[in-house]
DNA sequence: CAAATAGTGTCTCTAAGACAATATCAC
DNA sequence: GTGATATTGTCTTAGAGACACTATTTG
């Protein structure tokens, strides 16, 4: 066929053509230690950075992430670089935007695919490898100032990042953001945080992912503090539970040890009605 | 500096990387004439496609699109793709979602990042121009089958196009699409107006881009069709008038010479209270 | 029992949906 | 006046939010 021959025929590699990478917002929640055995610990949003090994931004902190290699989709790039660096296997990763803007490597023409994911608390230590000299968590502190500015404080320890950024739009229930300060983070890791935060608060109303964060079996209370965590919104208790109560299984299972009353354990329910309404919306 | 150095030697040609496009899926709502002067025109949704004048798929129709340029962002690709194309220049892009699934474009290693937009009613006649050699409205009529099927007709005059895809995943409120019968579209294009159309329902109930699909000035009665028309659900128009009152501002000027009560024009407000809150929320 | 968290009942208010009634044009 | 669409009013109901109360554990 002449289409064949146009194929045959047709070199790709003659044109212009940039490098890709994905990058990858790791999120969990993590537990402060309470000052006395009858509180309840103390949540935190946390995110997991890596410690660049090499060139460029060396000794910078910066999202795990790499470039795309040949015959790997870009979900699957993501979460191979995600292991690779941190021995982290994240959950379903959600897409948040391509970073396209010209000079945003010095290394050349790049594109990145940001994602975002969750983890369930204290599943596990990051380590570092392969490019990461390290990977440790850090405690998000979103502030808004006035005038479209987000600070971000990132902590880990001693260690302290303050980064700041400017919301550019917001359309579609996306919001995209320049760095103004970048703190020490890497590249523009800063603005992408800022939109992986943005994505996730903005979905996490639809109940989609919240249970990303939990073990398999939780507490509602458990399940109430990720939602305040991760929105920023205190709820209360009798609500919350109203409007969770389809979406949980009962277990048999109580917790103990705790100097007050226990509390029951909970499953995700697996024909959630949320899913359903939304597959069928869809389409 | 050590970095400096790096950056001298650093050659990013030596790796191997994709080719970037971008793909758009603009949509527009637009009238059929109505068989009596009294009565208002029916109202379809459509899309924009092209007729390749190229190989692959020569002669095939297709969304417009191209090749990422260096020093260009995909955002401003997308834009200027469509307006070398089709003549049109697009509101806002959306975007959708990146396609990186490994041999998707028989010319190799391809990625596309996909955009949709949407244009007001009968704002202009497209034209071919580049690498098309004929740009043209189809009506599209997304139709759900069992077992996760969604066909969709394309329709422009004589002109049939059928296409069936299959849901993929629905994770994060955005639905992904694997093409079972393109009907003859290029490349992954069914999966991609899928997506598209999927990606349009779920963001119109926010109300963020129904506004990009008419004219500065509207009836809203022009406003309730266009939302009926892209969520595919009725609504009363008492409890539409209601809920949409606050992004609205009246005008001095009515509607004249229909076959009944003129109606009065309204424009869009600009500080509109859900983007302030969703801002506010979004931090 | 005291302190702390777990869990339930119920009131109010708002917003969505359904339905009905009235208004105003071209012919 | 007739037939069409424009516009307003109001009833009902589901859900969000607030608040108050009861339950059960450990030390």
């Amino acid at each position: 066929m002449e289409e064949q021959e146009f194929l045959k025929t047709y070199d790709i590699t003659k044109y212009d053509r940039p490098s890709v990478t994905a990058d990858i917002a790791i999120f969990a929640i993590r537990s402060r230690e309470p000052d006395s055995y009858r509180h309840d610990p103390e949540r935190s949003l946390s995110i997991l950075l890596v410690r660049r090994g090499n060139h460029p931004f060396k000794d910078c902190w910066a999202l795990p992430g790499g470039f795309l290699k040949r015959g790997e989709r870009i979900e699957d790039c993501a979460a191979r670089e995600v292991e690779e660096e941190t021995g982290v296997r994240p959950n379903a990763l959600m897409a948040v935007s391509v970073f396209s803007e010209p000079g945003r490597d010095p290394r050349g023409w790049i594109l990145s695919q940001l994602f975002a994911s969750v983890l369930p608390d204290g599943a596990f230590r990051p380590k570092g490898g392969d490019d990461a000299a390290e990977a440790s968590w850090f405690t998000v502190d979103p502030e808004p100032e006035p005038g479209g500015i987000l600070r971000l404080r990132l902590s880990c320890g001693e260690r302290e990042i303050n980064a700041r950024v400017r919301t550019l739009d917001s359309r579609f229930g996306h919001t995209s953001y320049a760095v103004i300060d970048s703190g020490g983070l890497a590249f523009d890791h800063a603005a992408m945080i800022a939109s992986a935060l943005s994505a996730l608060r903005a979905r996490a109303r639809s109940f989609d992912m919240i249970f990303d964060f939990l073990p398999g079996r939780f507490t509602l209370t458990d399940l109430q503090r990720v939602w305040e965590t991760v929105t920023g919104e205190p709820v209360q208790s009798a609500n919350f539970r109203r409007k969770t109560a389809d979406l949980v299984t009962e277990t048999d299972a109580v917790t103990e040890g705790a100097g007050h009353r226990p509390a029951r354990l909970y499953e995700r329910r697996q024909t959630k009605p949320t899913e359903t309404r939304t597959a069928q919306k869809g389409e």
